[in-house]
DNA sequence: TAAAGCGGTTTATAATATAAACCAAATATT
DNA sequence: AATATTTGGTTTATATTATAAACCGCTTTA
């Protein structure tokens, strides 16, 4: 059986690179939302996904507001694409 | 985003899972070899899917020797039948 | 200018996964 | 026939992880 990726096998980490995968770039407050996680975790979460290689975090300003960007990196989007791989044997798809 | 069964979402556990949807009845040193897993994180994680409903455990005997036996449970087909659909939100598949 | 909100980060805690140590019974060895 | 080894596990200790709580600086509003 092959292995799953731990960095992407994580609820909260998987639902933020599925995001990723399908829009260019999502903000913070964004990942937030839709993920329905608290600041906090995503925040640890994000790092994560980032001292892996898997995405990128730039910080910016809209105005006078902050603004934390991410993006899937091209690595990010291998290691996706290999963990759904691994899944589907364990899933019989 | 839907919930991951944290039951399931746990490598060896679904991997043990996944063998029991597909093969009816296995025993402990089948599923100990299949997985390649240590026999003490295996017992730990039937105990928790036998506490869970999702398995059966039967101890026996074949000759004079034990046969540790699982069983997914109509419970746990379920269960895994939910947690395959979750992922796929998160996967697009 | 004080208070409340926004956008986060850091730190503490609880839960989890995993391996190491252990155990009893059976089998093989001297 | 005693002793060592293997088999089939369980229990316990440890390391990792996920998560929330507490915190922080900057803005906006009262």
């Amino acid at each position: 059986m092959k292995e799953l990726d731990p960095i992407l096998h994580s609820q909260l980490r998987l639902a933020v690179m599925s995001i990723l995968m399908s829009v260019d770039e999502a903000d913070f407050v964004y990942l937030k939302e839709k993920t329905e996680s608290t600041a906090g975790n995503l925040s640890v979460q994000l790092d994560k996904l980032s001292a892996a290689g898997y995405i990128t975090v730039t910080k910016g300003f809209v105005g006078k507001k902050t603004r934390t960007a991410c993006q899937v990196t091209e690595q990010g989007r291998k290691a996706f694409e290999e963990y759904v791989e691994a899944l589907k044997s364990y899933l019989n798809l």
